[in-house]
DNA sequence: CGGGCGTTTGAATCAAATCAATTGGAGTGG
DNA sequence: CCACTCCAATTGATTTGATTCAAACGCCCG
């Protein structure tokens, strides 16, 4: 994404590559389809019997550091993934949608290492782990649908950090922005106009950043016409092209590069 | 980790816990031994045939774009993960040991999203995924292993997204150096002196941060005595006390505390 | 011996954090 | 209804931690 021919392949990290390289297909965006969440929920509900289970936005589904025993799959609603250092340092380390699995960290361990807090009301389907793995092994499709949705939050969270790591904050803003407006797409909702369910001091702590950048960074998107704050609480954003935003993040990147050519 | 009980739970971002919390056991630190890993690699021995296969400091396992069709259990050596995004950023988003599953990302995708490229020699198993995938159902304890290291992949990819947005740039390479030497008394060698197989550029990247920062933390621990430069070529570290680092990261956090009291 | 690369270190610069003040709702209670 | 507080958000001024730019060193290798 984001793509700019200009600057390609340093070859600084990496061993310098075949031609042909850059010519291979992108990377598949990972993109999942409404349809496809559906069909893995329908083919869960009918192998397991999911306990459903409305959470209110605020609640908290489970802790960390409480011994895990069910996962959580995500019929609808949104989650935060919160981590606590002992030394007091907290973070929103991840967010979560339709068809995303809660507490799949805490299956190495024993216990759950982040709490996971609701965002807005929603549903989640809770399967005992003992009864998923008995399940999976009697419907292979099962254990499919269960490493998919492993892989995929490896993926992101590789984003992530992909995006903390090497982006300045205002293309971090217009990024996040970005994943949660193509997020949306993928729940069936509308993605020119989303509503944030975070304040911009969470929003800042997934980015690794400060409140008041997030704030001046929106203004800025604001400013430069990519979004627009459609108000009451300044949590709805209206974006009219998904592609201006990368083309912001673009801009960041590679600046004065306006003026060039 | 690195608990100082002055600062705790500033639930800034969290509804308050009840009382009981801070009192909960310590989240595990999803600590393996080397004996749970050779039972692991073992019992995946025994039913399937993986692959060996030995590959040489500076070989690529596989590339970002390439068909997933295998993962690749480490039977030892030691690789980096390394990101590129169209618009030409590159990153180093994750480092893996014996025991670690390479290739995990690709389960969703269909194609890899990441290079993996090799810092030392080292022995990998490749295994064909539809043969895993066989194998499983028949055998559920290795659907338990392959959950297991992916369970543990997501869970440390949180810790390196908290270390790197919640901790300054000395902190952060001594978390690193702390995490390396933890990951070296799982694979049963020394931990009380490590050779760092990158450079200070590829550590930079891995943390979110340029070389010359990377090379001033390390000459500030050097300074402060927490750990020794053996030399040759400045890639050796000698830890005397693994605590010793836990408390540097302590002091960045709080700073001045130490003539407090 | 000379060139290249990785590293260290200093000085200048810059992006983001910090500090601080203000606004504007939402909710409360008189 | 208005005065009140509380909290999220915005914006400006200032500071600071990390980057950038630059120079120099040591080491390996042809």
């Amino acid at each position: 994404m984001y793509a700019d021919p200009a600057i390609l392949d340093t070859e600084l990290l990496n061993p310098p590559r075949p031609a042909v390289r850059s010519m291979a297909p992108a990377p598949a965006p990972s993109r999942r389809t409404r349809e496809q969440v559906s069909a893995a929920l329908e083919l869960l509900g009918s192998h397991v019997k999911p306990t459903r289970r409305v959470v209110r936005a605020g609640e908290t589904l489970f802790r960390a550091g409480e011994t895990f025993q069910a996962l959580y799959v995500m019929n609808s609603g949104f989650f935060k993934m919160v981590n606590l250092s002992l030394d007091g340092r907290e973070q929103v380390v991840g967010l979560k949608f339709r068809g995303d699995w809660l507490g799949l960290d805490g299956i190495a361990n024993g216990r759950h290492t982040s709490d996971a807090v609701a965002l807005d009301v929603g549903e989640v389907w809770a399967i005992p782990y003992d009864e998923l793995l008995a399940a999976c092994t009697r419907q292979p499709a099962l254990m499919s649908i269960v490493h998919d949705a492993m892989s995929r939050e490896i993926s992101r969270g590789r984003d992530s950090m992909m995006s903390v790591c090497t982006l300045p904050a205002d293309a971090r803003v217009a990024d996040f922005l970005y994943n949660w407006s193509r997020a949306m797409g993928e729940c069936g909702k509308r993605t020119d106009q989303i509503k944030l369910l975070m304040t911009r001091a969470e929003i800042g702590s997934y980015l690794g950043l400060k409140l008041e950048t997030v704030s001046r960074a929106l203004s800025r998107l604001t400013r430069e016409r990519v979004i627009d704050v459609v108000d009451s609480d300044r949590r709805e954003i209206r974006i009219s092209r998904l592609e201006s935003l990368a083309e912001f993040i673009g801009r960041c990147i590679a600046p004065e590069n306006a003026t060039l050519q």
